[in-house]
DNA sequence: CATGAATGAGCATTCATTCAT
DNA sequence: CATGAATGAATGCTCATTCAT
């Protein structure tokens, strides 16, 4: 639990692939120790067991996430730029690191399960989005949606799944345009809708009469 | 073990809560067979194991799901209309069902790796989305987007998202609003996206110069 | 914890050795599986642990002392002689399970833990002394003595140590004679103590003087 | 590993309240450092182990014990009066180290395995004893019985569990006046027997018929 | 000398699963 | 058909001990 040091955190991440293919139950600690090299023991004596293992590698992509998405966050562009710059960011580190975020949905129970993650859970994926929504409702940017909390819930999935498909994917040769392939789809979901122009006025038709 | 009495598939249920509580790892047999009033060899003797536990669980779930956008879609109208109807019926089942959503998410990993759960799952959730976006091109009332799978997926995340959120959520006294209120969320944002009009003319404004 | 089947009791006894030999601490589930014949889980599935297997083993002992003695005190006689008698019961059994007694000796903590065994412990060793120590104040014939739960504890250790030390020599061809003689021994020094008659006189004298 | 600081020997005390209360192997190494403030390696650079703590421990008991009783012995009194001042000296010393006698007797198995302890142990409590026993006939003041090494055996059980069970319960503020009681407890029971003359005489006479 | 860090070796316990009744 | 009893196989974790500094 102390900071374990560097070397160590870096062989640990030779788990992450056992770990996402396998789940980390579907994973013996003697899996990890191979794998990565460390002793069993010493595993043990750093890092808290095999959740230990689990929290460690997620926090760091989480942290990853929260910071890349806050650096996109903190510009001065309107909220709607950066809502874009955001998804660019999350989808980057996930395209980046497919194993954790397959790691991470594998397991995802469990995650929630472990009150540190559960709160980088949220901060990392769905506090910015929320309150980009938010700034863009005060900077003319973004639309005022009727239930903001369930519009951020379903943004974040709306990008967060587009982000695991793409981990789920064989990892492509060149993951940097993948990621921006997936944010151009994310964005122009999210931004601009799927509705045609007819139909929008058909609807609102519809619904009037 | 493919066709359980109706008395047992019924007592079953009552697993289901553990399961999403706890992950089915965490469940031992015979914390099922407590909780559900089953011997543990009795569950061994209609299913098989614990995987079948959760096979019978969660493809209970997903055809339900299956079904009820099966039907949603299968209407006369036109296709923007019956995503409407698809979101609903979607966010329907899953409200209804908080303690199966839960333990699908909280498994999603082995859910994967059971071959039936994942073609299940893939047939619930992406296929008629999927279907539903190509159809919408063809009758105009769904906007041509760049990367239809993609989007498809992330709509795919949006809605499930959407409803995994209000699954985990303490059960409200009314899940058909709940349902109502989130499928009403999902839709603004998925049909109509966040941009305001003028943010849109901005923007390509600015991608033009 | 049930009552285990007799089969499985009398197979149990194979691992007292083992115990009496090694300490229970020295001694692995895995060498009373193979000592006893019977598989590891089984032991589990019928008793509470390795602790259990002591707790069997040691009630087992404590129990039959017990009645032994139980019997030995409960005849027409005045006490001293059935104190006599009392000692003779406790050693005959102490000496007919010699690798029982060395196990509770050499897990005397151990069992003094359990609460159970602590229990059993007093009442089949200490509370038969006390007793008749009583009683035979009242018929007259044993002494009545300053502190008689002192003397008690003493008569106990006077006993149980000679049984002991019988217990843990090679076993004797002739059990009952090694009891007999012990018994006598510890009747003789019990009963009439070892000073002389003439050194009662001059310690009377010296302490009148 | 031998002559250790005079402060390390004095911490390592701390311990020994452990060792009696959950016996050596329920005390983990670390929580003998932790309990008596020695880092873990520093122990075992001054002593040998586990083992190597008890055996400093209880060789420091049972050289006290030995040499107390020694000079108990060694006074020019007769056979009997050494005895009374010999059961006096060990119940003293005992009383005066609850904790090291528990740990002690919890352990007896282990003490019994240690090579240097089970000598230390033999000298300490029973050679004086048997030895005194000897003198007494010589010198007319103990009585001559029919199986001496029995009897000092017993005599031996008769001080040291009267001395146990002074130090297992809580230790009383005036440990002088415990030892004194016990003192003379065991020493009327040892010398004089429990027997009233009238059943003796009764009881010679029943053999006698 | 003293000790923080690292680890090899060990093992109790758990549990899914089987099967005789 | 249903199930109580039994167990094989697996593994997470502990802890005494070592050693480089």
């Amino acid at each position: 639990m102390r900071k374990l040091p560097a070397k160590l955190a870096s062989q640990l991440y030779g788990a992450a692939e056992l770990i996402a293919e396998r789940g980390l139950d579907g994973t013996k600690i003697d899996d990890i120790a191979e794998a990565t090299g460390i002793p069993k023991a010493t595993i043990y004596y750093h890092l808290d067991g095999k959740n230990g293992v689990l929290e460690f590698l997620l926090s760091d992509l989480l942290d990853l996430i929260s910071s890349e998405v806050g650096v996109a966050v903190s510009t001065a562009e309107d909220a709607r730029t950066r809502l874009e710059a955001a998804v660019a960011a999350q989808l980057g580190v996930m395209v980046e690191h497919p194993f954790l975020c397959r790691a991470l949905v594998g397991d995802l129970g469990r995650a929630t399960r472990l009150p540190e993650l559960a709160v980088a859970l949220h901060t990392a994926f769905y506090e910015p989005i929320q309150q980009l929504l938010a700034e863009g409702v005060a900077d003319g940017s973004l639309r005022q949606v009727a239930d903001p909390s369930a519009v951020a819930m379903s943004v974040f999935g709306a990008i967060t799944v587009a982000g695991l498909s793409a981990a789920v994917d064989a990892p492509s040769a060149d993951p940097a345009a993948d990621a921006a392939r997936f944010s151009a789809a994310v964005c122009e979901l999210v931004l601009d809708g799927l509705a045609t122009s007819r139909s929008r006025d058909d609807h609102e038709l519809g619904e009037r009469s």
